[in-house]
DNA sequence: TAACGGATTTAGACACAACTAAACTTAGTT
DNA sequence: AACTAAGTTTAGTTGTGTCTAAATCCGTTA
């Protein structure tokens, strides 16, 4: 039985989607991003075009059908908790998590996510701050401003870290920069477009390489929902 | 990339040897345990074959190679492990911890299963009292005695419930008989077979099926390694 | 508008893992 | 010793998922 392949390239989908709303989903990128040929990618479409999980046209890209999201949005779900568990319960470096998880979301009964996730007390984010779909695919979505486009002088806290940047987690983790951190824009240069920051008592100067993937929110709004 | 099947081949070809130490195992056994037709088993023993992870002649069943053995019993250890996992840090019912983790047990990365081992602080069996593997493959076996042949009198320690048993293990839990529980043989049938056990207080009378399913240990034999 | 180049699709191949149906082996019985 | 039944293997097919190489499409640029 059974779609091994097919759930990744849904998922991906998802998420490629999610990263660039405007346009379709090229066979290009979901080839880069699965490290498959982009005829490998085509034959896949194919197949998940045949059993209508995504809206596929030649030389047009392809979109999620109402079912492939539904399927996409479990596939995240068992992503994002895993990572949480991986972090919380093994103590497992966040660098890592994302890679593991990759390995292990097939394999899981719905049981055991749904353990998982009680254990952990429903987290609302995985560990780089994501969100977590509930157990029917719903998503809350916190209001998020990219760090490189915060005005000098505003405290704020980490939200979101790009899990994708190549070396950011652990450079975001020296830095004292994790989701959850208290931090304060102090200077944004309007030439380079660094963006000065101090977290925890020290200063830093953020190329826009970082300050792209990092997303926060208003530190501590007072009492609202 | 990757074996999926292959290795619940081995895994399975090493348990069935295990239990039957004597003969060869033949295709019919590894189709049946592994839910394939027997054809199916011949075309994945050329592969292994192939592979040199078994040894295989026509019509002459299979045994394990030295490199097969090794993976096989990489298998078994994340089998029992996550059981072990599942049944302690996630409450599962242990009726269910064999099913789930015959589907997890691909997917682990050996870090994860390796933390896993240190959080359950390095048990010895799964929770149906079959033992762990180390990281090396080594395997201690305790020298444990069919319930069935206990001579009445005497006081033993539940040490192994045959997790493949229909049935079984729920209907043990419910008498108290789990891996660990002190029972006393009280009395043995000649004719039925039947043997009536001692547990929390309780008389039960056990009947073949259950007698050869149960190992046990002699209690607390004072004070040795 | 015609041509170029990059992205995409087709064509053809391969490995894995399963199936059914037919042929074959082996061991036990007559 | 021949027969038969159970167990095993072969033969041929299917579906997934991947690849390379060759064709094709499409937007941009000459």
């Amino acid at each position: 039985m059974g779609g091994l392949a097919r759930e990744d390239y849904l998922a991906d989908i998802y998420r490629l989607q999610a990263e660039h709303p405007e346009d379709p989903v090229s066979t290009g990128s979901v080839a880069v991003r699965r490290g498959v040929t982009a005829a490998s990618a085509t034959a896949m479409f194919k197949r998940l075009a045949r059993d209508e999980l995504i809206v596929y046209r030649n030389y047009s890209g392809v979109s999620l059908t109402q079912a492939g999201e539904e399927l996409a949005l479990g596939v995240v779900r068992r992503h994002r908790l895993v990572e949480r568990f991986l972090a919380d319960v093994l103590h497992i470096p966040w660098q890592q998590v994302d890679a593991y998880a990759d390995q292990m979301e097939h394999a899981l009964p719905d049981d055991v996510v749904d353990r998982m996730e009680a254990l952990l007390e429903n987290p609302y984010t995985c560990p780089h701050g994501y969100p977590i779909p509930d157990k029917h695919g719903r998503l809350t979505q916190p209001e998020l401003m990219l760090l490189r486009d915060v005005p000098p002088g505003l405290a704020v806290r980490v939200a979101r870290v790009n899990e994708r940047v190549e070396g950011l987690l652990a450079y975001v983790a020296e830095l004292g920069l994790m989701p959850g951190s208290l931090i304060r824009v102090t200077r944004r240069n309007n030439v380079d477009l660094n963006v000065t920051v101090e977290a925890g008592g020290r200063e830093h100067i953020l190329g826009l390489r970082v300050s792209e993937a990092i997303w926060v929110e208003r530190a501590s709004s007072p009492d609202e929902a």
